[in-house]
DNA sequence: TGACAATGCATGCGTATACATGTAATGTCA
DNA sequence: TGACATTACATGTATACGCATGCATTGTCA
């Protein structure tokens, strides 16, 4: 049976979510990275020494969710934790091991980004990457 | 700090799904499903005596995923499977309880609906839900 | 300064997710 | 009909995800 379209506005944008997942996957497969983990690397890698909470609202998740993703890729050595003036607080930075990885796999997520674009069209994907973060930060501000 | 626009598809993509699935699960919250649990429902209220495979085909899961996520709506008595033509095979239907908990979650998924609607303004809502759909389509056809 | 609220992070729990793989049933072809 | 591929589903494993909650630290105010 092929792909539904579906009524529910959440199962949609969940199944697309889970279609991109899965080529994005595929590209970091070799790397030992999960998506969420290479976004966490990314997103360190343009602002660093964030806050647990502070990565976990950037990228939309839950701050248990990035404590344990943070978890996993600082057992890798790919991040390191600073204590802040807070003594509550981590602040978060890539390691030289962490950079170095992020570098390394910029030209697979490119080709990624690429392969999705050559799929769906480039200018539908830029547009639904906007409606996306648009939805998101409507539904988050709540 | 602010959720960020990420340059990644995939993260953007995931970011939104997170964000509407959060509102989602708030208003199925007391029915003691979850989203996707609901999706299955949902489905199943349309089109019955799907296996499996369709079944995960058609909202776009594993296989794997779909396996678990019967067995728990089924745990609840919401759904049964019969056996096919085909011993290998489970053709799954909503079972009374199931179909009248559909019904009885009608209000509150159209609720979720407008919601989300008035959130992210209702052509918008459309228009990223025909997006999606597409773009799911395109990228499991692979 | 001390009680209490608020904040930041971690943990227990259960579902969601998918890949690799296993098992049973079915299909195919010589 | 028998060997082998294919198909349908289940299971092991590991991460993703978020809610409820706990602990430690910090902030607030009388």
């Amino acid at each position: 049976m092929k792909l539904q379209s579906l009524p529910c506005y959440c199962a949609t944008l969940r199944q697309a979510a889970r279609a991109v997942t899965t080529l994005y996957e595929a590209v970091l497969a070799d790397s030992g990275l999960h998506s969420t983990q290479y976004t966490v690397l990314q997103v360190l890698a343009r602002v660093s020494n964030l806050t647990t909470t502070e990565l976990a609202q950037a990228i939309g998740i839950d701050q248990t969710t990035a404590t344990r993703t943070l978890a996993l890729v600082r057992k890798s050595g790919l991040v390191t934790a600073a204590a802040g003036s807070d003594r509550r607080e981590r602040r978060w930075a890539l390691t030289s091991s962490g950079a170095a990885k992020v570098r390394k796999l910029n030209p697979a997520w490119e080709a990624a980004q690429q392969a999705f674009e050559k799929r769906i069209g480039r200018a539908e994907a830029a547009a639904l990457k906007q409606a996306c973060h648009l939805a998101a930060s409507k539904l988050v501000a709540a």
